[in-house]
DNA sequence: TAGGCCATCTGGTCCT
DNA sequence: AGGACCAGATGGCCTA
């Protein structure tokens, strides 16, 4: 209490706010009331003639009714906020008195608090509270659902909520534009519209996750920043890369031979085009699948959910499916990256994962047998 | 130590 | 009345 009186006193602008947030929890707790009491007294102290608070917390001592505790509790914000305002009016109005002509309490007359009232006010809170818990905890899920079909994936160094929606924003975009030119981007582009409106650490991270060196697209890429794609953003350049596979040594649980496996990191684009990563890196830390299983043909996967996953329990469905040609093997849709066949970018059938490491038990989309017919005429 | 990120609590609002 | 959703406040943790 000590404290906040020296705070209140050496700052008057934050004792004002402070002092808000303070009403509002003692008010939402019963069990400080005493803490009520000594507030009470502190505004008598500090404020002098603010006896408007005292006379209110008294009143929540004496009465403590329901709207003050729990749903309705912006009455007493609502007075706490009078309160400012006519601090506000004493400071800045100099003593323009509202207050003797203003209703103590505005709104429906307030109901007794009786116990019974406080004590469901309290559960109804707490299990709000739970609720909430569980909503934030689905989302995150949901969230780290998303982290896993975005490049660069790691359990060991996430990206960031609001970077994992830029750069899975800026992944859809990316693919969108490989759909509509049905081109295959040169790698430059690809990474600069991946990073598009990302942090620098997550610029430079998807860079190196896609095996460039990010100083090599950067001033680039900030010189676009702000304005719009163009379509102009993939161009046509004919890089060797090749879809290497996606089980390739370096993105192999275990494996740890991408210099980024030191986070736990895998690219896309090395999966899909072959990327540098040499056979000497090593690191243990490969603690899950690749980010994203997939392959441009809009396939990819997602990690088997256990039962209990929020997605299943919900009955939500990624719809990430095989795609082979009728008769043909399964892993036939799959071999195909920013081409179409697998001989002319390079890429073997056996250059993909079996169908069944890849893709678990996903049902088939007429998207993605659309995006097949599109690759493959 | 400042700043970023995150989890949690909380009250308001809307809807059923 | 109660649930879902949202946003503000707050404090903890981590890192540059």
């Amino acid at each position: 209490m000590v404290f906040f009186l020296s705070v209140f006193a050496s700052h008057w602008p934050e004792k004002r706010k402070q002092r808000f947030t303070m009403l509002t929890r003692l008010f939402s707790d019963p069990s400080l009331l005493p803490d009520v009491q000594k507030y009470s007294a502190w505004v008598e102290d500090s404020d002098g003639e603010d006896q408007k608070i005292k006379d209110e917390d008294q009143d929540a001592q004496d009465d403590m009714d329901a709207s003050d505790l729990m749903g309705s509790s912006r009455t007493h914000s609502e007075h706490a906020g009078d309160d400012d305002e006519d601090d506000d009016a004493e400071e800045d109005e100099d003593g323009e008195d509202i207050e003797g002509d203003r209703p103590k309490k505005r709104g429906p007359k307030k109901r007794k608090m009786t116990q019974a009232r406080i004590e469901r006010s309290k559960v109804r809170r707490i299990k709000a509270n739970a609720r909430e818990r569980t909503r934030m905890h689905d989302l995150n899920s949901a969230l780290d659902n998303l982290r896993k079909v975005v490049p660069c994936y790691s359990k060991t160094q996430k990206l960031s909520k609001i970077e994992t929606l830029r750069l899975a924003k800026n992944y859809i975009w990316a693919l969108s534009e490989i759909l509509r030119s049905g081109k295959r981007p040169d790698l430059v582009s690809y990474v600069q519209t991946l990073c598009k409106g990302l942090s620098q650490p997550t610029t430079n991270l998807v860079a190196g996750c896609l095996q460039l060196n990010s100083r090599n697209f950067l001033t680039e890429q900030q010189c676009q920043d702000g304005g719009r794609y163009s379509s102009g953003s993939f161009s046509m350049h004919s890089y060797p890369y090749q879809c290497a596979r996606l089980s390739s040594p370096h993105c192999q649980p275990g494996s740890n031979s991408h210099p980024l496996r030191t986070h736990g990191y895998c690219s896309t684009y090395d999966s899909l085009y072959g990327g540098s990563g040499s056979p000497e890196y090593n690191s243990p830390e490969y603690e899950g699948p690749l980010s994203p299983p997939l392959c441009i043909n809009g396939n990819f996967s997602l990690k088997h959910q256990g039962p209990g996953s929020p997605e299943n329990e919900k009955g939500y469905h990624y719809s990430m499916h095989y795609s082979g040609l009728p008769g043909s093997r399964p892993t036939g849709g799959h071999n195909l990256v920013f081409g179409s066949s697998g001989a002319r970018s390079g890429i073997h059938s056996e250059n993909v994962l079996p169908y069944h490491d890849m893709h678990l038990h996903h049902e088939r989309a007429p998207v993605y047998d659309e995006l097949n017919a599109f690759f493959h005429n």
